[in-house]
RNA sequence: GGGGCCGUAGCUCAAUUGGUUAGAGCAUCGGACUGUCGAUCCGAAGGUUGAGGGUUCGAGUCCCUUCGGCCUCGCCA
């Protein structure tokens, strides 16, 4: 075999008159029979191929048979294409290749689709070709930015002194948080061993066994439905370090992500990283992963609405309810049907029971007004106050929300979304990141009577309020701080709790018995109690991440193998029906197997 | 578990109100061609309209069931 001693690539005028050796794929060919061209193709990207009879009658006669995607190794003279003739859309494009010697090292069926293919080709083909679909140049480009990430990671917490420590895949089950993947032991039958959500308690042991500074880019699973940015299995960047605050984990891990976005895409990310409380984004966005590229910042008019005479507003604010809206600017050019069907429809989708409209314009007189079908219940004097609330001009549209805080909230925090992209209130290719901080330790689950960790249970309190967690665990501040990038949370973390009887606290809280909290944790409290420093740590999610330094919205994109919306691999068909012999060897017995199921339907 | 969109040739898509033999571009196969680069030109082949059932003189089109993909609500401490 021919040995390769250039990628098809990296070849450029400086190689001119030298001798090489390329191998790749038939990217295409054009047979003009006496002259044939072929783009090659490897990882690094296409380059042409010229055979000439005169050069070699041999070659050129091999050449005509060539075929897209047959594997070839093919020697060769560099030389500048003539006057004319380069081709500007290759960075090869200055350069040919005249050839001399090729061997066909494999040949290929037709494939399925068209590796080239401008179009966008059925992603249910794609997935079981995912070979073919990875060979396009767009698909290598994410895959090689997942690797330069990982890359820089490693590097980074390297040179600040971290260990890169590997966590069992096989785990504990411990029924809080996510549906866990089980997985049957055969030498302890009747057991089962649970796939990680994540290291987290392993990786707060590891603290408490005294390793410092730990890191782990490792493969997390939850087995609930995935979405377009969520797959069941999915990749952490997983960090823990002692003897830290809040601060030391936050500047630390940011410096992370600044050199990720600085290598990658030659952004800067502003140092500090700016920070913002999550009442204030919960007030002024909605959400606790507020989109900061632009304004359209919701306002609570509740005080306005309860003096109308709209009864909808007035009753929603005397049984506890709130007001709440946005004011956007340009949005009066959305029509009455806009609105009232699909922006409607739209909230409706988050739960909300209705939306509250009004256009601003201008009457005959040449006052600003709003024209709406709810402004007769508000006197001129509310409406004024309204539209300096919102700061509203003419063009503007006010959408108003009335329900219960956190349901207006969910509403609300989409519709600014939306109306923001539609409205091109920012550059689609600028990043705005933010430190959430300053999270409620618990909320209140009305449903179970209990409260549940807005983060996780074993995220600590600020000192000043450790006292509360006799006395009023509601108002609880946490250590806790999420990244969040236009509106999506790349990582989150906390300072952790590393006194026993404050997690035993938690736990109490939590309505997780001691029995409960020996049974899941007891392990862990135990090492709690031999001496566990103070510590705390934050994970990002690598697979969002890419998706951010890639521009793709799809999580598929970003992995090389992802499985469907049912959890299936649509390449080798996981999961599958087993042997009853393999069965039989775990002692487990299956109800319903999977071809009977699909014989039923 | 709920809601929505989609499924026609290898791929991407057409097909009027239910009406003749389901078309086109690309790909494929054969031929021509010395500078192409989305090559061009000539020709050929390619279909159980996801599957099953129903209504009808007649179904890609309407109805029912079902399979699959995607988006989404719930879910994701």
């Amino acid at each position: 075999m021919l040995k390769r001693t250039h990628h098809c690539g990296e070849l450029r005028l400086e190689h001119d008159t030298q001798t090489v050796v390329v191998s790749g794929w038939v990217n295409s060919y054009r047979d003009h029979g006496n002259l044939v061209f072929v783009d090659l193709r490897d990882r690094n990207g296409l380059v042409q191929l010229v055979f000439d009879p005169e050069a070699d009658s041999e070659c050129h006669k091999t050449a005509r048979n060539l075929r897209c995607e047959w594997v070839i190794a093919a020697k060769g003279i560099v030389r500048p294409r003539g006057e004319g003739l380069e081709n500007p859309k290759l960075a090869t494009g200055q350069i040919e290749i005249l050839v001399t010697e090729l061997q066909v090292l494999n040949t290929s069926k037709t494939p399925p689709f068209e590796i080239d293919a401008a179009e966008q080709v059925n992603e249910e083909l794609r997935l079981q070709y995912r070979y073919i679909d990875l060979r396009r140049m767009d698909m290598l480009d994410k895959l090689s930015v997942r690797h330069r990430v990982t890359k820089i990671v490693r590097d980074y917490y390297d040179e600040n002194g971290f260990w890169e420590i590997e966590t069992p895949m096989l785990g504990k089950s411990t029924p809080e948080g996510a549906r866990d993947f089980l997985v049957p032991s055969r030498l302890c039958q009747g057991a089962f061993y649970a796939l990680p959500q994540s290291p987290q308690l392993f990786k707060q042991i590891l603290m408490v066994a005294n390793t410092d500074k730990y890191f782990q880019i490792v493969r997390c699973f939850r087995d609930e439905d995935p979405r377009a940015d969520r797959q069941a299995e999915f990749t952490q960047i997983d960090v823990e370090m002692s003897f830290v605050d809040a601060d030391d984990v936050m500047s630390m891990n940011e410096g992370v992500i600044r050199r990720v976005f600085k290598e990658i895409l030659d952004v800067d990310i502003p140092n500090p990283v700016p920070r913002i409380s999550y009442q204030q984004a919960v007030d002024e966005y909605g959400i606790d992963r507020p989109d900061m590229r632009f304004e359209m910042k919701l306002k609570d008019i509740s005080d306005i609405a309860k003096e109308s005479t709209f009864k909808v507003f007035t009753s929603t604010v005397e049984k506890g309810g709130i007001v709440k809206g946005l004011c956007a600017p340009g949005g009066a050019k959305y029509s009455r049907s806009d609105i009232e069907k699909t922006l409607t429809a739209f909230v409706g989708e988050y739960g909300a029971k209705g939306l509250a409209w009004m256009k601003i314009e201008k009457n005959e007189q040449g006052h600003v007004v709003p024209k709406s079908s709810i402004s007769k219940f508000f006197n001129d004097e509310q409406l004024a106050q309204l539209l300096e609330r919102f700061d509203a001009n003419e063009g503007d549209l006010i959408l108003l929300v009335a329900d219960k805080p956190d349901a207006a909230n969910k509403a609300l925090a989409p519709l600014r979304v939306r109306l923001g992209r539609e409205l091109e209130l920012f550059d689609p290719n600028e990043f705005k990141f933010v430190w959430v901080v300053d999270f409620p330790l618990f909320e209140w689950n009305e449903d179970q009577k209990r409260y549940d960790s807005l983060h996780h249970p074993f995220t600590c309190p600020v000192e000043e309020d450790m006292g509360k967690l006799e006395t009023d665990p509601a108002n609880i501040c946490s250590q806790a701080y999420d990244m969040v990038v236009n509106g999506s949370e790349i990582g989150g973390g906390s300072v952790r709790i590393h006194n026993p009887q404050v997690q035993a606290k938690v736990f109490d809280l939590l309505n997780i018995s001691k029995k409960q909290a020996e049974d899941r944790f007891g392990f862990f409290l135990k090492a709690l109690e031999y001496g566990a420093p103070p510590h705390g740590g934050i994970a990002f999610g690598l697979d969002r991440l890419v998706m951010l330094l890639t521009g793709t919205e799809n999580i598929r994109d970003v992995i090389a193998f992802p499985k469907t919306q049912r959890g299936q691999c649509l390449m080798t068909n996981a999961p599958s029906d087993v042997d009853q012999a393999q069965l039989d060897e775990l002692n487990l017995r299956v109800q319903k197997h999977l071809h009977q199921i699909e014989g039923d339907a």
